[in-house]
DNA sequence: CCGTAAATGTCGTCG
DNA sequence: CGACGACGTTTACGG
């Protein structure tokens, strides 16, 4: 990993064209290739960057001053004109392990599957990612009367999980060995607009409680 | 700017918990409070993160080993255990001028607008970003028989674009100076779920050929 | 390798 | 401040 601090300017041209005026940028090339161009602002992302794999060419003087030139595979340019060098130092890494991610929908999807109680007594999964013509429904279970449920499962519900929900019990509707087919969105948290649209819907909601649910689940079955 | 390359673990908890095991990274501290934990791979999202407005807090001994611990308002929480420091260098950027950008979706709407008989012999434009109650309709039309055409551009076709369209369309169809209301999906490329549900809601998709649109283009008109 | 859905999405705009 | 749509979305996962 090299750390470059420069007054530079910055050219894109590829999916889009973009310039940046000149001003002092971090300058950050990975190992992979890979270039990020930041500021001393804004959130994680960069000015502009250029994702591996991409080659690197510099044409620079002693001092530092010159072009960078970065290129990828579909023919994306990332063009640095670089004015001054402040800073320039380069590390050795290695490998990173990489990230353990905890609570994301995967996990939700898990749990709830394994304890299908939760949204009513006697019911039954029938499986998880059951599949429709449009993609899969979470989870496609059997209430205690026998009745199909599609279950939709979102960390946030917003209302744009309810209109995937929807477009899934359109479908799953026309099925006669299915029909007629109800809808559960389930989420940590649903917001209010979501919810109306869902009442609207004929969809019922449901609070997920992750802790709860993780609480209960039993550590010899455990999927992750 | 303070660029940091240190040793260390990282554990979020936040709106997920995670969890990152010692090796050699990057630490990124931003004049804003904001945090990017970077690995010498990858593209441009960092390992871990704190979003601005956040608060740093060290706590390290004279060789920088200890702990950070950065917290923002929603009471997310980063907190980065420093066990060797081996560079540690702060810079002063300054406020970033910005980037200037110059699209390609409005492009696609400008150049169709010119160019309607792309979607039919005789067509005729009534406006772009024809409005709703919900939002306008990127480009109004009547066809060769004077039937009202609503026009939905994007560059990648996908469902969301469908569901867009359908929304406007429900809308536009109560209006009975313009009923029935058809409506076309005009992508640079159209996904095959999108296709399929366009294909149910009754709304055809015309895949667009930007270079040759372009080329047809009257330089003397252009609109960028 | 392609296609689809999730994301600690981020980022702008508009009400 | 929240909702909505675009993004050079990026990233993970499954066929």
């Amino acid at each position: 990993m090299r750390l470059v601090v420069a007054r530079c300017s910055v050219d894109y041209a590829g999916r889009l064209t973009s310039h940046l005026p000149s001003a002092v940028r971090l300058l950050l090339v990975k190992a992979d290739g890979s270039v990020l161009v930041h500021a001393d602002g804004g959130s994680y992302k960069p000015l502009n960057w250029m994702a591996p794999p991409a080659t690197l060419r510099i044409d620079a003087d002693e001092a530092g001053a010159g072009t960078w030139t970065v290129t990828n595979k579909a023919g994306e340019q990332l063009l640095i004109t670089v004015e001054e060098v402040l800073h320039d130092a380069s590390y050795e890494l290695g490998v990173d392990p990489g990230l353990v991610k905890d609570g994301v929908e995967a996990h939700l999807q898990a749990l709830l599957a394994e304890q299908v109680h939760r949204l009513g007594e006697g019911w039954r999964l029938v499986r998880r990612e059951y599949p429709t013509a449009i993609g899969p429904v979470d989870l496609m279970c059997r209430d205690a009367d026998g009745l199909a449920v599609a279950v939709e499962i979102k960390r946030r519900g917003e209302i744009d999980g309810v209109e995937q929900l929807t477009r899934y019990l359109e479908l799953l509707g026309r099925d006669p060995l299915l029909a007629p087919v109800r809808g559960i969105f389930a989420a940590q948290e649903i917001k209010p607009q979501a919810r109306v649209l869902a009442q609207d819907r004929g969809i019922e909601c449901v609070v997920l409680d992750y802790d709860a649910m993780r609480g209960l689940d039993d550590p010899t079955a455990r999927l992750f």
